[in-house]
DNA sequence: ATGAAAGCGCTAACAT
DNA sequence: ATGTTAGCGCTTTCAT
């Protein structure tokens, strides 16, 4: 069996208490006592039992984080970011994957709060608010959200600005003299919706027109997001004016129609330049070196992680309710006109 | 303040035993008053305090993670297995990232140690066994190493076949008709040389030795996986004697290895195959589909996780010590010959 | 500067 | 079929 404070204070002739005082730094133990007991401590390889400790200060110094998937390189990085910030901390992080399916998540959620975690990190799938329950009820458990706003819930919101990633590689390819942009803009999602309304933002900004014919969908089902991009990339340029640059959703859509266009013999970045979005570090060394923006996942997941533990530790719902992550475009040689 | 058995008991004019005993499914209860039981506590939505529940009972449903970064792929991959099998088992499951600091990851052990994790997943970094302390003082909880063989320790082991991995990509490529192998190995760690033997004993199978200036070692620091890849790559093309295909330590090193073929207008696969390992989606499916090496991360993590579990349930250490898990070849277009 | 008592929310073991 | 007692390991509060 593990070794209880008990068992270092019958060792000492000392009172539980004493131990614990000297093990949480109050001051009101003499310097003897206390080099004893930290002596023995080590000695022993005493390790609190964290359990009972949360039962009677009602805090479990463990948040718990809910994303779809850890696969994606996004979740991961989020994730990453999360993990250090615990880490550093002395916070612990309790993991749950709901692969999209609003009842896992519900579930996964119930789950924390049964454990008590002081606050827990949600990535949503839920447009709706079915959680509204957990938020509710639970005063004591804080949420807090990550790149998907919700409805109307309280809790605070920590977020990439969308609209900004669209405009940052946008204007990016138009300063570097680019100036037809076929921009492959990924699914009709929330998310998907802004940052085309960033893209066209910086197209306006210049006084240029979004050549509509250019502003492809490759969402659908089936084949792999390379292979639709693919031949999305195969149909812009067949078209009666060719695109010049080429800004896509992600960085596997940009790599696709790069591909394609050095299949077509076309010279990157000096006849045609790409952008894509996520700074994949094993995608944008390939091939000719991709151009993308960074849409800082890690300091999203530091930042939620910080805002989590400020909120658990203070009693009002405290003072930020949501946060936008600026974008960081990170040039390499596919743009480098 | 949440609601507590005791509410419910109150609210009923029961005792909490009795909330207790319906709530773990004890059949000693009148059926009528089950149904009482159940339906006040749906309505207050009580969810139960697991840690109170944990301090009692001694086990807390809980596994700890260790691993140097959850953003490897092969790291994601295994987490996903984890977590799922955890999920279905009703099982929290708290995450540490170590960034492969031996420091950190002793530090993470006895975090997880303290919060009385009923097992701890390790994939550890350490070919030492600093962590040799908390296995052996804290008999109750069970470690599952990972990946990783532990020199000495107690506890399980999961991990990929190795020597398996290297046979099985180096066999495909001979038995497709491709001779002249190139394997572009990889780092000389454990497992490293490991997958090496392996691809030798293929070649020694088939009664061809392997040409010693094809085997490259393509760790170095500063460049990228990828364009260091390139080079060795570069360098085989320039050989008196040119490979008629290439296996590689991993997908990004074999997409690499393809894409300077592919720009030396060497027709892939017809004049050239190639092979990788990982498998991994984003990967194998651009340019020209990339036959591949799965390492089923997912099914090593499902089996980590059983195993834990197992052994948390169970007293005495159980049975199997040691588990390797087969790779499974996916054939795509890169070594269709 | 040190310690005794009480109790966090739950359940194992034993009454009734 | 239901309830009582005791206690998991710790900390808060209040003596001494």
């Amino acid at each position: 069996m593990p070794i209880r404070l008990k068992d270092i204070a019958d060792d000492l002739n000392l009172s539980k208490m004493t131990i614990s005082k000297v093990l949480s730094g109050q001051t009101d133990i003499s310097a003897e006592t206390t080099a004893r007991v930290l002596q023995r401590v080590k000695e022993l390889n005493y390790i609190p039992n964290a359990t009972a400790n949360s039962l009677r200060t009602g805090k479990t110094r463990t948040l718990g984080l809910v994303v779809p998937s850890l696969r994606e390189t996004r979740m991961a990085e989020i994730a990453g970011g999360i993990a250090e910030t615990t880490r550093a901390d002395q916070y612990g992080l309790i993991v749950c994957e709901t692969q999209g399916e609003p009842e896992l998540e519900n579930q996964q959620i119930e789950m924390l709060l049964s454990r008590q975690v002081d606050a827990v990190l949600l990535v949503s799938n839920q447009d709706t608010n079915a959680f509204g329950e957990h938020t509710q009820r639970n005063a004591k458990t804080r949420f807090v959200f990550i790149d998907r706003k919700p409805v109307g819930k309280p809790g605070v919101f920590v977020g990439a600005d969308e609209e900004a990633i669209g405009y940052v590689a946008c204007e990016h390819l138009l300063h570097s003299g680019y100036k037809r942009v076929a921009y492959l803009r990924g699914p009709r999602t929330a998310i998907g919706d802004l940052r085309a309304k960033g893209f066209r933002q910086a197209m306006s900004d210049r006084k240029l027109t979004p050549q509509l014919n250019l502003l492809l969908d490759t969402a659908g089902s089936g084949e792999s997001e390379y292979r639709r991009a693919s031949q999305a990339m195969k149909r812009l340029l067949e078209a009666r004016v060719r695109p010049d640059c080429v800004m896509a959703y992600t960085d596997v859509m940009a790599l696709a129609a790069m591909d394609t266009a050095l299949a077509h013999r076309i010279k990157v970045p000096e006849e045609m330049g790409f952008v894509g979005c996520g700074n994949d570090i094993a995608l944008c060394e390939m091939r000719v070196s991709l151009t993308s923006v960074d849409m800082r996942g890690l300091e999203i997941g530091q930042k939620a992680a910080r805002m989590a533990t400020r909120a658990a530790r203070d009693e009002r719902s405290s003072g930020a309710r949501s946060t936008l992550v600026s974008p960081r475009l990170v040039k390499r040689t596919s743009s480098a006109r």
